[in-house]
DNA sequence: TGATATACTGTATGATATACAGTATTGTAT
DNA sequence: ATACAATACTGTATATCATACAGTATATCA
């Protein structure tokens, strides 16, 4: 895996917690995410959604109304919480980052 | 490794990457980041210290100069242009969570 | 003098992104 | 009608990384 790869995790979680406020299917994340800029790998999506489901932050059910079966995903409470606990946390970060970017600016050769 | 630790992968690279613009050795980049309030274990920052000069991004030279030996690094060329391509990453993902969010709270259930 | 902080090293473990291989249906062009 | 791409998944394998664990050695201060 890529230096450039690693940016993926923990980012594609956040994403999908609060993308299945909404009822979704697997396939259909993958497509609106691009649609948006944001191109994710199906390697990676259905695995994570799996996971996900197994922590018990989002549940599953199967869709066979439609033309082709389809695996509907839906965050439960205790997704809620923890999606929450993980935009503070990369809110944090983000301040963390503009701090240290801040700093550099400011040239710290001086000292 | 819980869903909440997994959040420190790839953002550490960057802001390792940032930081070592000035000269510092591990231990003093723990305390910096410390101080600005976000704290890092030392488990988890030298092995990526050692893994981001294995890649070249940054360089060592041990300091024998004070009263104690410390090795400090530094980012080279190729670093900078890793840095510079991450933050394009992290900042691409802000808009695309943004984006996500903002749609979730305009309420997609109408349609 | 003995505990605590500093400042590292090396290897092990477990979780995750990605890879690889496969199944089955639908829609479209030939 | 028939091949081909797109849709929509499943399951297991591999490699990388955050973190754990264990160890070394000097400095500081009670």
């Amino acid at each position: 895996m890529s230096i450039e790869a690693e940016m993926n995790r923990g980012f594609l979680q956040i994403l999908a917690l609060v993308a299945l406020e909404e009822s979704l299917y697997g396939y259909r994340m993958l497509k609106n995410f691009e649609e948006i800029g944001y191109t994710v790998e199906e390697n990676t999506l259905y695995p994570l959604l799996r996971r996900l489901e197994q922590a018990g932050l989002i549940n599953s059910k199967w869709s066979i109304s439609q033309d082709r079966p389809r695996k509907f995903y839906h965050i439960t409470p205790k997704g809620r919480k923890v999606r929450e606990k993980l935009l503070t946390i990369r809110r944090t970060q983000n301040m963390v980052l503009e701090k240290v970017l801040e700093a550099q600016k400011n040239g710290k050769k001086a000292e």
